[in-house]
DNA sequence: GACATCTGAATTTTT
DNA sequence: TTCAGATGTC
């Protein structure tokens, strides 16, 4: 196959120039993964760098299996060497070889906001701080932001006493993360820098292994990021980036679309390569596009071709209120599929914030129509999942506190509040982890010489009887894969009768359990499949998930919008106060990232867009007139159809969708269940433990097969058929 | 210590 | 509207 072939001369010069730094600006849709991508395999097949030698860094995990499959294709079995993953999964890996050197263990634990949370407000009840005036989350920003800027906590200048005592906790908050054996976000690439700044010959073996490095979306990198990169590059200086600022919308998490500029300073010798032919939108789109992101003052003009025909103009639509805008869109999607041969997967509804899928949902759920709503399911952000998850990581890393205090008490084992404070304080107080304090207690209390201790005497047999159940799964786990580890788990707690409350809500639960240790099965015969499987789990975004789905319509923030395109497009929530949002509109600056926010959402669009907005809405309870966006005002008449509003005529029977028997709408896919169950009401049953029984009821759940059964003698028990081991007795 | 009920407070985007 | 935290009861 030829590797050019195919290419327009930009993208082949962007392809072929082998050495040296190179900056590539990228017009949306213009084929910058096919530019990387192929510049890959070029290097590997023309070019005859060894594929080992190759870094390329994305944004997200999806991006990263993208590149993969595609190099898979041109390369075959060579891309196997290739290094191909985000910033924070590459530092994770380099940090799980090398960490010890910063006296980290490999088997670290990486939390995320929740368990961020959790040791803030710790550090906070220590400091005797009120959480009303340090806010964790924003004390979390504030650390964050300094991170990014790879700001210590021993160079945080405080700017005004607030700051000063931020930065105590910060302090104590890398302290607190080390002692957990745990590293939050932030810390994967500053720790990464760190290293390689303490060990010059650790740096130089990346450096010889990593000889070429490609970074896409280069405009979200932020400082840390940046410093890496040039780390690495310092001498091959092969490093190829590809960037587009009008596309950059994480600055409020770090990233600095400058460092296109400081890539210029540091590496002036790059050539830059524009490339604005557009593959992807009809003139009529680019057009609106450009006409909007042209109002930016802090950006490099460009022209963004097609060459497409003009295709249809926008449609921009008044909605009465969400309800309505809900039921717009979904009567609208259900025409072009009607009509015009478009399937519903070729249709997505884009909105600024999370809270705004809501009404959407609902008119889908009332037309009776499946729908993927990517992102707030959040699958690993449930709290079963995170219990779950919380268990495999203490037992992989019996260090990490957060996740101990999250399930110490979970189902509850008469170890609350008051016991988990005096245990962990007491650990502190010693400087020893909170494993090590529960081994002291046992010695305390069954050795021969008695030792203080603060806990109750009441409290001292529950604890003990955990460590027990710590101890025993630790140790079991040696010589189990990561599934059998989480049944282990899922039996000694016995987490399924917690969960099993008779609810809906419980059941629902239970089943994500068994999605899970579904998920963990497929780790099954890898070497430490825990530790692999947590950290993949600890690393995946919604995005990711956005894959080989049913055909259907996609629900999603305009953030996670980025990367994807779609034959129509739905930007809904065109208002003053949500797009802008009221909470970005205080300077130019963050009033210049929601326009480019809008530009990133509009140029998704293959064929159609639609932007839609709602004479009145209702946030939290109250509802409002609002008015249009600033934004709409930006897109000359003629490109859209002249605005269109289906009110005042409300109720309008044309407009109402029909509620229809709606098959409830699954919002993630699920492996097809079995077939039957093989437990039928009555059947008399024998359990190892539980003896003889009768079934009460069995059902299909997830992949397995959940039987109720009552024994005379132990009262009945709601068992997998896959775990409990149960026989039919005649 | 566990659970139910009440209150009031806060709402952006996420690797 | 939703959710976390506080309060009250057993």
């Amino acid at each position: 196959m030829d590797l050019l072939e195919g290419l327009n001369p930009q993208q082949r010069q962007a392809v072929t120039c082998a050495e040296g730094p190179v900056l590539v600006l990228a017009g949306p849709g213009s084929g910058k993964t096919r530019v990387l991508t192929h510049r890959v395999a070029y290097l590997v097949r023309e070019v005859g760098v060894r594929a080992g030698n190759i870094l390329a860094v994305t944004f997200t995990n999806k991006a990263a299996r993208e590149m993969k499959a595609r190099l898979s294709h041109l390369l075959g079995a060579e891309c196997e060497a290739l290094t191909i993953g985000t910033f924070h999964a590459t530092c994770a890996r380099i940090l799980r070889r090398e960490g010890t050197l910063l006296g980290f263990a490999p088997s670290y634990t990486i939390y995320d906001d929740d368990d961020q949370q959790a040791v803030i407000k710790r550090i906070l009840k220590e400091m005797n701080l009120d959480d009303k005036a340090y806010r964790p989350g924003a004390v979390l920003s504030v650390i964050s932001k300094a991170k990014n800027d790879l700001i210590g906590p021993d160079e945080f200048v405080p700017k005004s006493y607030r700051e000063g005592v931020i930065a105590r906790i910060y302090l104590r908050y890398q302290q607190a993360l080390k002692e957990s054996n745990a590293m939050d976000f932030d810390d994967l690439l500053t720790n990464t820098v760190a290293l390689w700044q303490q060990f010059p010959d650790v740096l130089e073996r990346y450096r010889s292994r990593y000889r070429y490095v490609l970074v896409d979306e280069f405009q979200d990198t932020n400082a840390a990021q940046y410093v890496l990169l040039k780390q690495l590059a310092a001498q091959h200086r092969n490093l190829f980036v590809v960037a587009d600022e009008d596309q950059s919308i994480y600055s409020w998490r770090g990233a600095d679309f400058r460092n296109i500029q400081r890539f210029r300073e540091d590496f002036p010798e790059a050539p830059t390569i524009l490339l604005e032919q557009n593959y992807r939108s009809t003139q009529t789109i680019l057009d609106a596009a450009n006409a909007v992101i042209s109002r930016n003052t802090r950006r490099t003009p460009k022209r963004l071709v097609t060459e497409r025909d003009r295709g249809t103009p926008l449609v921009v639509h008044e909605a009465y209120d969400e309800q309505e805008e809900g039921q717009y869109v979904v009567r609208e999607i259900q025409r072009l599929v009607g009509e015009e041969g478009f399937r519903p997967g070729d249709c997505a509804v884009m909105y600024r914030t999370n809270a705004q899928s809501r009404a959407v949902e609902e008119a889908f759920v009332r037309a009776g129509m499946r729908y993927k709503l990517v992102g707030a399911t959040r699958f690993y952000q449930r709290r079963e999942i995170k219990d779950a998850l919380a268990y495999l990581r203490i037992v992989y890393n019996p260090a990490d506190s957060a996740s101990l205090s999250r399930v110490i008490n979970v189902p509850p084992r008469g170890l609350g509040p008051q016991t988990a404070e005096a245990l962990f304080a007491w650990a502190g107080e010693q400087g020893i982890s909170v494993w090590e304090a529960l081994h002291r207690l046992r010695q305390a209390e069954q050795g021969d010489e008695p030792m203080a201790h603060p806990l109750s005497a009441r409290a001292v047999k529950p604890l003990l009887a955990f460590l027990a159940l710590w101890e025993s799964l630790v140790e079991e786990s040696k010589s189990l894969d990561v599934a059998s580890i989480l049944q282990l788990v899922l039996e000694r707690t016995d987490y399924q009768a917690y969960l099993n409350d008779g609810t809906e809500e419980g059941r629902d639960r239970w089943d994500n359990v068994m999605e899970l240790l579904n998920v963990a099965s497929q780790y099954a015969n890898m070497e430490n499949s825990l530790g692999v499987f947590l950290q993949e789990v600890s690393l995946v975004a919604d995005v990711d998930e956005l894959g080989d789905q049913p055909d259907t319509p996609v629900l999603l923030t305009l953030h996670m919008a980025k990367g994807l395109e779609f034959p129509v497009v739905f930007i809904i929530g065109l208002e003053e106060g949500i797009l802008p949002h009221s909470r970005s509109s205080g300077s130019p600056e963050e009033l210049e990232e929601e326009r480019r926010l809008f530009y990133v959402g509009m140029t998704r669009a293959k064929d159609h867009l639609y932007l839609v907005h709602a004479f009145r809405r209702a946030s939290y309870g109250r509802s409002a007139p609002s008015q249009k966006s600033r934004f709409l005002r930006d897109i000359p008449h003629h490109l859209t159809g002249g605005e269109r509003r289906t009110w005042p005529t409300r109720p309008s029977a044309a407009l109402r969708v029909e509620p229809v028997a709606a098959p409830k709408p699954r919002e993630d896919a699920r492996p097809a269940p079995p077939s039957a169950p093989t437990f039928a009401p009555g059947d008399r049953v024998v359990h190892p433990k539980f003896g003889v029984g009768t079934v009460v009821e069995s059902r299909i759940v997830s992949d397995d097969e959940q039987v109720t059964v009552a024994f005379p003698s132990n009262g009945t028990k709601k068992l997998l058929a896959r775990l409990a081991k149960l026989e039919k007795v005649r």
